[in-house]
DNA sequence: GCTACATTGTGCGCGCGTGCGCAATCACGA
DNA sequence: TCGTGATTGCGCACGCGCGCACAATGTAGC
């Protein structure tokens, strides 16, 4: 019951929710670390160690009630609820977002997307008028949204970041190739393909 | 000169790599590991320890040279040569990739790309011929390519990996959201916003 | 109800990563 | 040439995360 929980830990647990979620769907009703951490690489005492920071979810000799775990995994995540989100930056990457469909099963909808490009400003993408980021604030006044995306080039991102941060946005999914400043209290995460590359190369440049 | 560099370190050198590069295009000539970590978001003792690493690449009282460290980086990470991509899975995320003008410029070129669906094989999408995704292990034979993407759903995605390395790719960018499964030679690193998003949550559920 | 078995929950130690603090070193100006 | 000031490189210690190993606890079968 500490109250500082390592961020790693957390950073695990959707990846059991996930692998949980599967189970589900096969109609697995039982499921024991060992197994759910030969699906995952991952050693069961992790497992059992991670889960133990909040509660006692499993029963010994049997393991954990699939259902029952999951429920208390997106409980712990706070992903029984709806997260809105908007986008900034409706380009080719923009576009793979808004039609992707892995973000609302998972209870993220995106609200609102917007651009800077008058060609691009006033089409449907996928269901979405895009709207001038002029109009960001003005939005996010009316229709509140935690969570901003940002997919606009490396040059015009912080400046997004800081309309995000001032329109009251908690979190934030950067695309974008910068090192991204943000006040402490607004998370911040970045998908970044050219980094992971960067470091993998490291590895293998001297291989066979 | 350790043999066993921590993978977190190896993560980091492609940053500090970024802002030097940026750095060097202002036309900056020396740069200390106090200025570079605030731009990062680093302690400068962590900076001059990664760097410590690898080798004395300072200089006491002045700092380091920006066009220099940024040289030694590249050596280390073995970003000095060209590194050739495969990329199957040409949807709407595919495309984005493909068209995404951030890999060239840092040596990373992608010199095939694969989809099962034959509407899709035949077409170009820009520059590239789509080729179906059975010839993926005789291109290979004939065009070397160490690093593969993979770009499909969910479901087909280890099926994929599993034809990478089959064929002997070394590295993995996987876009897929499955615990991919691999031999140890072969380094894997997933992009998943969902998972960014889902563990985000954790700490704004609660905000204000 | 009792025994045998399986698996959890966790105390504990080990190892690793991080950052402090300082000696070593270099540039520069007098 | 020497002194001053700045910044690196790194030894060291602290703290944290990981996983072992075992006691606690529940299940199932008889
Ligand atoms: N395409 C990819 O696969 C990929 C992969 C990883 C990262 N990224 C990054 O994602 C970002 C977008 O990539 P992309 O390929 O879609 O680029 P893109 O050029 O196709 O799209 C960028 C869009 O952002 C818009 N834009 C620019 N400045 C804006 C602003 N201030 N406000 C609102 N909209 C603005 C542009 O009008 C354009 O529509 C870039 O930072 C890129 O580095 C892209
Ligand atoms: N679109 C996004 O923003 C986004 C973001 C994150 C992750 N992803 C993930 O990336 C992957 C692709 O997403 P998408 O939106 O482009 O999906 P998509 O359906 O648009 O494209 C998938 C493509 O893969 C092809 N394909 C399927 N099985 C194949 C196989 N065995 N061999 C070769 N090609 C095959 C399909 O024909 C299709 O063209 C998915 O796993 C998705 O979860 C997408």
């Amino acid at each position: 019951m500490a109250l500082e929980i390592p961020e790693v830990v957390i950073d695990r647990l959707p990846v059991y929710g996930r692998a949980l979620d599967l189970l589900k769907q096969q109609g697995r009703e039982v499921v024991n670390s060992q197994e759910l951490g030969e699906r995952l690489g991952v050693t069961p005492a992790q497992i059992r160690k991670d889960l133990s920071y909040f509660g006692r979810f499993g029963k010994q000799g049997r393991g954990y009630n699939v259902a029952r775990l999951l429920d208390e995994l997106n409980q712990i995540l706070g992903l029984t609820r709806e997260w809105s989100m908007v986008l900034v930056g409706v380009g080719q990457l923009g576009r793979a977002i808004l039609a992707y469909d892995g973000f609302t099963p998972q209870g993220f909808r995106i609200i609102a997307a917007f651009d800077d490009d008058p060609n691009i400003i006033g089409t449907t993408v996928d269901g979405h008028l895009i709207t001038s980021v002029d109009e960001l604030a003005a939005t996010l006044l009316e229709r509140h949204a935690e969570i901003g995306i940002v997919a606009v080039p490396g040059a015009t991102a912080q400046g997004v970041i800081d309309s995000m941060v001032a329109s009251g946005v908690k979190a934030i999914l950067n695309y974008a190739p910068i090192a991204a400043q943000a006040p402490p209290h607004v998370r911040i995460k970045d998908i970044d393909p050219v980094l992971a590359l960067q470091s993998m190369t490291f590895y293998i440049k001297d291989q066979d």
